[in-house]
DNA sequence: ATCTATTCATAACT
DNA sequence: TAGTTATGAATAGAT
């Protein structure tokens, strides 16, 4: 139909594809529409063209999502009822597997739902129910260990480094006799050698007041403690 | 293109709606195919007469599920997402609270778990499975109770039942002296008598041997303790 | 189903 | 890209 017969093959030239493409689309969106109006039949036509081009016809009696309802429940094996099937099989496991923890945390939890549990029952879930509950009790007595533990240790550190300050003290304080009774000589090296392996015996010696209370020096205790 | 010039509505004659739908259909199908072949496009169509009956084109180079597929990335708003997405939401909802059901399980119920749980929490724990535990008990308890006063009624029951039974026993004995001493003139009326109150006289009168075991009379326990 | 007079769609051209 | 037209294709109505 036309200036002359056409073999019905792909079309190598590309402007004379594209306008075919269009003006027979055409053709069949009238013949679709045509159709749909004598035999008030429902049609849904979807294409694209070789460039990615979508174009489509539907029947003004339907719409594409009615079509591929109907399409899916009549072909019967459906598109998607794999992938969505099995979301459901797996929603509706979760769904069970949910209810039986929360039955459970009922029961054992907030002491409801005992319908349906006899004696047997009952004592086997206070037996859990004890066991669970002394778990806990050793968790807990752990944690006040090694709470404990470590608080001791703390203190062992701390009462050390106090004994070792007042050593210092004592040390400096001996020293500063000497040196009011003009007794410092040569006695220099005998501090400094004194004063190795004694902590902060220079800190002490600029700052000597500080020594009482020792706030000043808490970052160093971390350091020697930790 | 006929014999003549119709009007494009709908075709009221039944059998000729039929046979133009079948004729047309052929007709799109045919072009649907040469347009897939001239223009290397990509076809789908989907078609329900008014009697539904359906049929479908789809080019040799693809699938429907392919052209919905592309159908739904090219018009944006896709025709299942919706319920696809909502259905994955859910499943993640569900699975995140299956996850905490099953870490308070873990917790208070396996003994497990205890990660992150400070003094405070552990204690809280402590106290909630206490409690929890004593409700298990008070539930245990009732159960006891209620067994053993179902018991206790049951054997009360008994008891007053073979009491009756004693005395129904004994008054026959008393007769069948009498009987066997000839005493028995006139004190028919007076056995009778005696037998309002007391229960089962006729059956004992009938099997007497019956009496030390009443294995017969079970039945009638029940409908006396009920 | 098949036929065919007629209308319609469109290939080539502008 | 749009319009024209010669021609083949589709099909309405009849058989």
């Amino acid at each position: 139909m036309g200036r002359g017969k056409i073999e019905i093959k792909k079309i190598e030239n590309n402007t004379n594809r594209q306008v075919t493409y269009s003006k027979r689309r055409n053709g069949i969106f009238k013949k679709a529409h045509e159709l749909t109006v004598l035999c008030d039949a429902k049609v849904s036509l979807i294409m694209f063209s070789n460039t990615g081009k979508f174009h489509e016809y539907i029947s003004p009696s339907t719409t594409t999502k009615k079509m591929y309802d109907q399409y899916q429940s009549t072909v019967g094996f459906d598109l998607w009822s794999s992938h969505y099937e099995r979301m459901k099989e797996t929603m509706k496991k979760l769904k069970d597997t949910n209810n039986k923890l929360r039955r459970e945390i009922r029961q054992r939890v907030l002491g409801e739902d005992f319908d349906g549990l006899d004696m047997n029952d009952l004592t086997s879930l206070e037996q859990h129910m004890q066991d669970s509950l002394t778990l806990v009790r050793e968790r807990k007595y752990h944690v006040i260990k090694t709470q404990t533990d470590t608080c001791r240790k703390r203190v062992r550190n701390l009462e050390q480094r106090n004994g070792n300050l007042r050593l210092d003290y004592e040390t400096i304080h001996q020293l500063d006799k000497k040196y009011d009774t003009g007794e410092n000589e040569g006695d220099y090296e005998s501090v400094v050698a004194y004063s190795n392996g004694v902590s902060n015996l220079y800190a002490f010696c600029v700052h000597p007041n500080n020594i009482p209370h020792g706030a000043g020096y808490e970052l160093h205790d971390h350091q020697h403690t930790n």
